[in-house]
DNA sequence: CCGTTGACCAGGC
DNA sequence: GGCCTGGCCAACG
């Protein structure tokens, strides 16, 4: 059972406002709610609902892919599921990393 | 209570 | 651009 708290709710909702084909990373949402990017992750990683919020839209600040868990696990299988999503969505990839063109501030 | 562990980041080389 | 270091801080055993 995964209860979603007022800080929890709060980045989901920004989620949901990044544009398609754009990204975002886990500093800009930390600085928004004035929170520490380790604590973004955290909450990611333990609440994550694949379906209902794009969560695959956050990225590291330097663009590379990191996490991404479901059902309670992430490995290099999750890595590429969210690499995909990403290329269905239009964000252009340079090598392994996202382009700084599609990184987005929230 | 303490040590370890992360879906991180900025700065220095 | 890549690698290393220090800082960060909640969660876990």
């Amino acid at each position: 059972m995964n209860e979603i708290n007022d800080v929890d709710e709060k980045v989901y909702r920004l989620l949901q406002r990044i544009p398609k084909g754009k990204v975002t990373t886990y500093g800009n949402i930390a600085q928004k709610l004035g929170l520490n990017p380790r604590q973004v992750g955290r909450i990611l990683s333990k609440n994550d609902h694949p379906i209902e919020y794009p969560c695959y839209k956050v990225v590291s600040s330097d663009g590379s892919l990191c996490g991404y868990t479901i059902n309670g696990k992430t490995n290099s299988k999750t890595l590429i599921v969210k690499r995909n999503k990403l290329l269905k969505d239009g964000v252009i990839f340079r090598n392994e990393k996202v382009s700084k063109a599609s990184i987005v501030a929230v």
